[in-house]
DNA sequence: GCCAACGTTGGC
DNA sequence: GCCAACGTTGGC
């Protein structure tokens, strides 16, 4: 199984809004890279949900229900979409200053190339940053 | 609201 | 195929 970070503005598309409408097709990626990442994933692959702009801080694991498919606001096969479900929320958000601060996740796409929308966590990052939402075992 | 970082576009 | 110009993203 592998690991994922998607980003998205709250006001745009929000933690809670997934949470409530219990699945979402994940559209709008203009951008190869992400794009790669959307092909490459597998059902039932856990991703982060970051809230960029507003919170700045993950917030939530989402799951993808359903693999790459053309994405449906347009005609261009170039780009995908895949669906996502809400897991579970995070105990405590863990935010990017933290992220930033800490040894193991300092190195994260997600610091280090802050304007990809979806991007690869690998496992240690992953661990770690349940670690931190889980409270209390600070480095 | 500002600005740095990045991706994309288009002229040559 | 290079690179300057431009638009967008996102942290602060």
């Amino acid at each position: 199984m592998a690991y994922w970070l998607v980003k998205s503005e709250p006001s745009a598309y929000s933690w809670d809004q997934l949470v409530k409408e219990k699945s979402t097709s994940w559209d709008g990626v203009r951008n190869y890279a992400a794009r790669n990442h959307l092909r490459t994933m597998k059902k039932n692959d856990a991703v982060f949900y970051y809230h960029s702009n507003e919170g700045t801080e993950i917030v939530g694991i989402a799951k993808v229900s359903k693999t790459a498919y053309q994405d449906p606001t347009t005609d261009n096969s170039n780009w995908v979409s895949v669906e996502l479900k809400p897991g579970k929320k995070l105990r405590r958000p863990v935010g990017l200053a933290e992220i930033k601060a800490d040894k193991t996740l300092k190195e994260m796409v997600l610091v280090k190339n802050s304007r990809l929308s979806v991007q690869q966590v690998t496992e240690a990052e992953w661990k770690r940053v349940l670690e931190l939402s889980s409270g209390d075992q600070d480095s």
